[in-house]
DNA sequence: CCAGATAGAGAACGCAACCGTTCTTTCACG
DNA sequence: CGTGAAAGAACGGTTGCGTTCTCTATCTGG
């Protein structure tokens, strides 16, 4: 259950200090006692910096609230447990992907997409990402906030790209096929694995011409081959 | 000299558990005290099984002694470290990538490359492979195993197959590239996040006839996009 | 503008797990 | 048989748990 309190008081979790107009001597140590959504942006940032630190099973409580300069109770005040505090933090630091679908053709649509996922790998959601991907295999809470907000819509959205790229006349019919539709995205991942972040702008651009274009083109052949296998 | 020593009143989790018959040696005495070898298979076998179910970070010593139902004496005589420990029991259960080059064509060449990676990924290894990818983005010692072992020698063996394949004449010489060359290995990672093993071996064939074999083959044209981006 | 309410910072609590080591007892093997 | 090592308990030490305490900064109503 998310944090329903949220007064925007300040955005940036460090922020200097303007309303206090005490006379201090610019220590190092910030003296501001955050609350609400800034505290809250403050931990998320700190679930992140420990995910792609330690990952998650290494990771606890008291780090995350070292990390957040806050204390333990401040965090379990809001949430029961560290399953619960990854979901909230993914849930608010993923990006939605509600994108305009069908802007012309799909090599945008696709490269849409494709750059708001090599974004969000260069974000500190990166390495996040990355670490969580190794907990896929067991039943977390976050995990279904992962799906949810992650890879259900992206899968269904290319699906969906493809398919009115077929009503356009821009993609082979057969080329609706989740293999395909799996096949730039799971590049991207894969190389979010070996490599971490950042995405070389480069690469996006190498599974967009070299792999996903011509696999879905009317222009190439589907030169599908035979199927001979025990 | 010892005193009289406390009741142990702690009986720890060593409850009652079927172990299912699996010897890789043959005699396979239950209830006995292993050694050397069988042992250390057991060992191996336990931290598999504890990193498939709770992951590296999570993973404790003591809890791999549980599992191999041994002391933690007989794990640190042998091993300083949880990261020696994982590194030798990959360097011990994944399978090596020598496999005989130039099957006569292509295809076979790479769906003998996925074969053994799909059996892999079934493997006991395969859960903990799954776990450990998230763990590439830190450098323990394991990771230069896993590198070693799986990651670098597949990618260098897609790569010579697939110039081979050029010299041979079924490959397209313009797809020798790494893109295309991990764009199968991707699709099978992914899927083994994704939905964790088995492998449904009709996604193998899937991999190899609707994006490995069309990429590839000199039947389809390349039909690079224009590469206009913002 | 002050008073009271709210909640952050931080320390401390008892508890449990794991650390890496050491010890004794008991087996398996040569 | 003698020996080396497995099994396993126990050790002191460290860390994280989740809770509770005090203190005080900050917000809010009056």
């Amino acid at each position: 259950m998310p944090p329903a309190r949220s007064r925007p008081t300040n955005t940036l979790a460090t922020g200097t200090d303007k309303k206090s107009g005490k006379s201090t001597t610019p220590l190092t140590q910030r003296l501001c006692r955050r609350r609400g959504a800034t505290l809250e942006n403050a931990i998320y940032e700190a679930v992140l910096q420990q995910l792609s630190t330690v990952g998650f099973g290494a990771m606890t409580i008291e780090g995350i609230a070292a990390a957040a300069r806050t204390g333990k109770a401040a965090i379990y005040r809001r949430w029961p447990s560290k399953e619960e505090l990854v979901a909230d933090t993914l849930d608010n630091v993923l990006p939605s992907l509600d994108l305009p679908l069908d802007t012309g053709n799909v090599r945008s649509d696709i490269a849409q997409i494709f750059d708001l996922m090599a974004a969000t790998m260069e974000s500190p959601a990166g390495g996040a990402m990355q670490a969580l991907l190794g907990e896929l295999g067991h039943d977390h809470d976050f995990i279904k906030t992962l799906h949810a907000r992650v890879l259900a819509p992206r899968k269904a959205l290319m699906l969906e790209i493809l398919r009115r790229g077929v009503a356009r006349g821009d993609v082979r019919p057969d080329a609706v096929k989740p293999v395909i539709a799996e096949a730039g995205p799971a590049l991207l991942v894969h190389r979010l694995l070996m490599f971490g972040p950042p995405i070389d702008p480069s690469y996006v651009d190498d599974i967009l011409d070299d792999v996903v274009m011509p696999l879905i083109s009317p222009l190439s052949k589907p030169a599908r081959a035979s199927r001979a296998r025990s």
